[in-house]
DNA sequence: TGTTTTAGTTGTACTCCATAATCAATTGGA
DNA sequence: TCCAATTGATTATGGAGTACAACTAAAACA
């Protein structure tokens, strides 16, 4: 994601922000301030969202392949070369020729990819119970299930708001 | 924002996503989402959802000088005058200069400005009546309630948003 | 075998956004 | 009144994220 400032100067007074509520406005307005926050907090270790997206799938799938990566992450394939190229530079990721498909890399956190993600982790855990603080821990939860519910049924276009139960 | 692609095949079968778990992510993903989908519906009008915003808040704010809609827009105003321009070539923003600062312009919706902005919040109403459909009128309240409260004035004293159970 | 797919790479282009530099007009003080 | 500092707006530049096309090498298939 581009820079992300603009001073917003509602918050400065009590001021609710006048667009906010829009959905799609709080939600873009959440998501920039959560990134933010990530960035402020877990950025110090030198690792942006998106790689800290990209170390955690490739440690929960260990041995996987760029393109089943680039699938859980959503992003495209041409762009991740590069990503990747950083993540291996940095020490982080290991990129092994895959034993069946000479094409093919498997890749797998190194010693220090690990080391890194269990400091992200923690960082990042306290960055939710920064969240959590403000909004309670239920509503915290609550805001998580409802975007999963935004997200889950996708639905073609034809058919609204897949049958629910 | 950027582009928008990178189709995501958890959604194709029933699988949930492997990161939505995290607020973050969620939050980036839902919002995407929402871009997309007002991309589709009201972007058939030419308007992107950030002009959309411009125009709307020119429309509550009639006769607001430049550095006014940016603070309010929470964008800078170096880049508001390239974004203005396109608004005014499409003649749906009159530009005229101030009565009080010869620096200055005072921004109105034109008539068409205004009939757009008519068929925009129509389609916008049915985007939104989408997302209500999906998560159920109570719940869309509620998440939109939450993000406002995550992004809201700091660090609420003592209980946290929404008092409604 | 030859054709088609697939994994990965490179190069390019476009959008969003921040920053700096600039100009003209306004404001405030000596 | 005049000069310095501030402000509204503009232009230009560059970085970051992402899409897309073209390409190579290897695999799969018929």
């Amino acid at each position: 994601m581009a820079g992300t400032k603009a001073r917003q100067a509602h918050t400065a007074r009590g001021e609710p922000h006048p667009l906010s509520g829009y959905a799609g406005i709080a939600l873009r307005r959440a998501s920039l301030a959560v990134y933010g926050a990530f960035m402020a907090e877990v950025g110090a270790l030198g690792v942006k969202p998106a790689e800290y997206a990209a170390l955690l799938v490739i440690q929960g799938n260990p041995g996987a392949r760029s393109a089943d990566i680039c699938i859980l992450l959503g992003i495209e394939k041409a762009n991740f070369t590069v990503f990747l190229r950083r993540l291996e530079r940095r020490g982080w990721v290991l990129r092994q020729p895959s034993a069946t498909d000479r094409r093919a890399h498997a890749l797998h956190l190194t010693a220090a990819g690990e080391e890194l993600l269990v400091a992200a982790v923690e960082k990042r855990a306290r960055l939710e119970a920064g969240l959590v603080a403000r909004l309670g821990a239920v509503d915290y939860a609550r805001l998580v299930e409802l975007l999963q519910g935004l997200l889950a049924p996708e639905a073609a276009p034809g058919k609204s708001a897949a049958a629910s139960a």
